[in-house]
DNA sequence: AAAAACCCTATCGGCTTTATGGAGATTCAA
DNA sequence: TTGAATCTCCATAAAGCCGATAGGGTTTTT
């Protein structure tokens, strides 16, 4: 389960992602007021976030009056997947079906043959396929996108199925 | 994230998944003891977990001396994806990408057009797939199998693409 | 020096997780 | 009918996490 704090986060650097930088010039910060309204999140616990990806490097800030947050890199070079990890951890269901933070379960007697983490392993295959092929600067482009969802011909990378239930 | 609740609960149900039931005969029942056991479990935390599974009609369980519990149905039939919502809820990363447990974000002025819930939706779309036909059965088939995880024609669906980290 | 903005620490209630312990109920077998 | 094995239920609880807020400190511009 995605945590609040990697969703506001995530709509934050959405937002972020829609300012158009004067050519030439890096992008003006946006004061966190501002963010907190656009992206419908708390001000005060959005402000705990964007310290946070401020140290991962997500974003830059400016004190002082005309200050604020700005990304640290153009929109389409951050990929979802990696800012969903500096916030929550792994991507994959349980860490030893994970690639990045591999922990075996405490008491497991045989990782290489547990059929849970052979299925959760694809699980966090599928994940990951999806999230590290998805940037900010598409998940800007699709907010700003026709209400169904399906895009024209665009932003989409892999047209999902909507199928079964969860 | 899988809860450990839920990961118990798997092995648990794949522990009972391997008991060969006699021919025309129903399945004998295990005693909490030995399910702890082979599925590497804390035996009291199992009994909750095992209890919870019943009321969900998963297990049947059977008083007494020679009691325990025993698969409802057969392992077949039992989707992994529907042992999950029972124990940890929607699969979704968040309730308004959820299929089963739709709930709208508290403050979400358009999930329409939310592209957050978008992507999340192609998660959830991704991980159902997966979850949605892998069965008990196939569980317990994937145990057994060579280390590698690599089964030569059988029981894997669709074969894992080990790539992107995790 | 005042205003605007970020920076940092502390805190806090509530919830979930992960159990543990023990009393009671049920069944089978001797 | 007694006893032992087993499941069932309830109460408790420590620990950690989550979501959020408060308030004061620092930096920068006007």
């Amino acid at each position: 389960m995605l945590t609040q704090k990697a969703k506001y986060g995530l709509q934050a650097l959405r937002v972020l992602a829609e300012v158009e930088p004067a050519p030439g010039l890096p992008r003006a910060p946006m004061p966190i007021a501002e963010i907190a309204d656009r992206a419908h999140a708390p001000r005060k616990f959005l402000e705990a976030i964007l310290l946070d990806l401020r140290r991962h490097g997500f974003v830059d800030s400016l004190r002082g009056k005309a200050g604020g947050y700005a990304l640290a890199r153009p929109p389409a070079e951050i990929m979802v997947s990696a800012i969903i990890r500096a916030i929550d951890g792994p991507l994959a269901p349980i860490p030893c079906a994970s690639l990045t933070a591999y922990r075996p379960c405490a008491d497991c007697p045989d990782p290489a043959h547990c059929a849970v983490r052979q299925v959760m392993r694809q699980v966090r295959d599928a994940t990951a396929a999806i999230l590290d092929r998805t940037s900010l600067a598409d998940l800007a482009a699709r907010e700003h996108a026709v209400a169904d969802g399906a895009l024209p011909g665009a932003a989409a990378p892999v047209a999902a199925r909507d199928t079964s239930p969860a």
